[in-house]
DNA sequence: CTTGACTCCGTATCGTGGTACGGGGTTTAC
DNA sequence: GTAAACCCCGTACCACGATACGGAGTCAAG
């Protein structure tokens, strides 16, 4: 058990954004003590870090406690939740596409300024702003 | 030429939009009629659509502006570029590596509704809560 | 030639994801 | 037993990325 100091400190996060996520029901509401200390398990600095690396991954806080939630009824409804994994995982597919065109572009862009190339067009455009599926 | 109207119809974003992003510097200022109109190019639409794009990949308006610049200076200053532009490079890449991650615990989950496994535990929660780099 | 749609600009407001503040009680360390 | 450090809660404020508003001018169709 910890405060709720130590596990923003082992998270990596601010006290406040702690009790934000509480708030926005992202973490669980902890054990208090008497005096109304909360008290965290080691558990929830796991779950702190799950919503950071999410976070990073440019999920948004809405669709993190999805994911959360995916994780917590999985025990209980494992194939109910399948389609709304299946939906994430796509979108997840399309932005690692996404980067992947854009890593190309960029790499070319790079080898064409490492040789000198001084091309006058930008390779970077082309592979970007092409097809645009919305 | 077309309107701001019409450009932000082309590019499938609202016209304040327009207008903030040339505030911003993310688009050039464009000719105007004579009575101050916007008059826009057909590239217009292509360099939103780039925006689009690259917010959806995750960068932020700030990233998308120095993309923004490698494209325009790249002719003139090429190999001047290079090193802003293996920065962008890896930081795409490591965004690549972690979606990839996700990508696998997703799929394994998504796997194990299928076959109604109903593990007690989730898959997802060991690959992304696992090792921390920060 | 007027009516409705479009545009101008400046400024205000919004949603998201926090972060800070401040007045109070609590614990820990000396 | 008293500082220092910590925690409580509510509320205020911040940056970012838009989006809305409003009063005025402009343009295109009937």
């Amino acid at each position: 058990m910890m405060t709720i100091g130590q596990l923003a400190e082992q998270a990596g996060v601010n006290i406040e954004t702690v009790r934000y996520y509480e708030r926005r029901g992202l973490l669980l509401e902890p054990a208090r003590t008497e005096s109304g200390y909360r008290q965290y398990e080691p558990a929830a600095v796991a779950r702190l870090r799950f919503i950071r690396r999410a976070k990073a991954l440019g999920f948004t806080l809405h669709e993190i406690e999805e994911l959360l939630r995916l994780r917590v009824r999985n025990a209980a409804a494992c194939q109910a939740v399948g389609r709304r994994t299946r939906e994430k995982l796509e979108l997840v597919r399309r932005k690692i596409r996404e980067l992947q065109a854009m890593e190309r572009s960029l790499g070319s862009l790079a080898a064409a300024c490492e040789s000198r190339q001084r091309t006058t067009e930008c390779p970077i455009l082309h592979a970007l702003e092409g097809t645009d599926d919305a």
